[in-house]
DNA sequence: GCCGATTTGTCCGTATGTATC
DNA sequence: CGATACATACGGACAAATCGG
């Protein structure tokens, strides 16, 4: 593993502002004072700033001092970000969970597949189908359809662990981007049969096309959340016109 | 209003990207290419990329070509979040839209606000409520709350027409920095009085804390969406950049 | 499988512009 | 108004990953 300098200075610093060594709104050093503290150029300041500003830890403007506005939360929710796979956002909220294959089947894409996941008529596909628990809760049903053009052989073994793990490390898939797209629909049959969705009638759903470094995209997933524990966060950076 | 170099380059390949020029995964020029199609050093090029990869448009790993996973929205969904504001994606849908204000108050922080609020208690702060209309439907309640010591004079006038535009051209105020949660909830009475529900017994809400240049968070907003027309959209990547 | 060419990734060093205090 | 601090751009060097022969 390379030693990438404005990563290094990058986690050093979110590190130091989650130890509360840069408070909530604080004054953060300079882009010149930083560059003397870590020896490197300017440039390579901002490369890491950058990357606080994307994960909303700090807030920059032209002329003025750059504060901090991180603050810890004490969450209880399970929060969705960037590109994370339920193992690695279980695991960064310190719960306990668990995986439960409920389905492992192949099919061939017909119209309602091809128009609902932009898999062509046809293509072969792995349908795998979850149910994950936290706390011992049936929390999630997730459904994912994997070209089995692009990611070999799969079985329910793996499936039970974590398809991206051995995607990436076995298979040595590079994920890239993601697109994905958040409703809110009303229970089926398959989602009440899985989960305990007490008073609602609704899930959190959460679609995505996944692609790899050729431009395939190799993944449709669907992860359905029960509301109670559904929560995602983001932090918007830009001074666009989003509201009117 | 000054030239930005970067940033006139990434509106043009947007613009080109947009029109099919580079089709959905078809490769685009390399950077070197590109610096000389723009006459300008590589390092502006990939500041104009970095844009272009933030909002989804291509995708760039080292030692390939750069490929364009752009593609068009065709679906008549209605999106929020992501770029658009409501009356932005109301226009794109070629869709007739309008406000009510439904209530327009002042009132002081007391603990069960300032839970969920972050802002302290004893706060004086506008309440505002405004529910959306789309095609005569009302989709959406906006609840919004405003710090009265940093927004001044506010009325029912400004609310009906647009807040942000009044804080931004009159008070000359910028907002900076939004942290956004987005959940599912159940539907309160004050949802059913104004929205048309049908048979969802909840909704999809994105709250916000907005932040001025000063750090201080000057507005709660509580957006109640129809579970129905609500879609919420996103691209991710690995390594998001900003600027280098 | 090796090797060289290509392409993106990181970083240095400098200069100038622009917003804020 | 000057000083400060962030923003943009130039120009170059080398590293790391990938691809084609």
């Amino acid at each position: 593993m390379p030693k990438i300098k404005f990563d290094t200075i990058y986690k050093d610093l979110k590190n130091k502002i989650e130890a509360g060594e840069y408070p909530f709104n604080s004054i953060f050093p300079t882009e010149h004072e930083l560059a003397a503290i870590y020896s490197c150029m300017r440039s390579t300041i901002r490369r890491a700033l950058a990357e606080l500003i994307q994960c909303g830890y700090i807030q920059v403007r032209q002329g003025q001092r750059t504060r901090v506005i991180y603050e810890p939360v004490a969450r209880n929710t399970f929060l969705i970000g960037g590109i994370e796979s339920f193992t690695e956002a279980a695991t960064r909220n310190k719960f306990k969970h668990c995986t439960r294959v409920v389905r492992f089947d192949k099919i061939i894409a017909d119209t309602e597949i091809a128009e609902k996941t932009d898999f062509p008529i046809g293509t072969k596909l792995y349908d795998v189908r979850r149910v994950r628990y936290l706390n011992g809760k049936p929390l999630i049903l997730d459904k994912n359809l994997f070209l089995i053009s692009a990611v070999g052989d799969l079985n329910e073994e793996i499936a039970k662990r974590s398809i991206y793990e051995y995607l990436e490390n076995e298979l040595k898939m590079k994920i890239v981007t993601s697109k994905r797209r958040m409703t809110v629909e009303l229970a089926t049959t398959e989602d009440k049969a899985w989960l305990e969705l007490d008073d609602y009638n609704c899930l959190a759903v959460l679609s995505g096309r996944v692609f790899n470094s050729d431009g395939i995209q190799f993944e449709y997933t669907e992860s359905r959340h029960c509301p109670d524990y559904f929560c995602f966060e983001d932090t918007a950076t830009r001074n666009k016109k989003r509201f009117l």
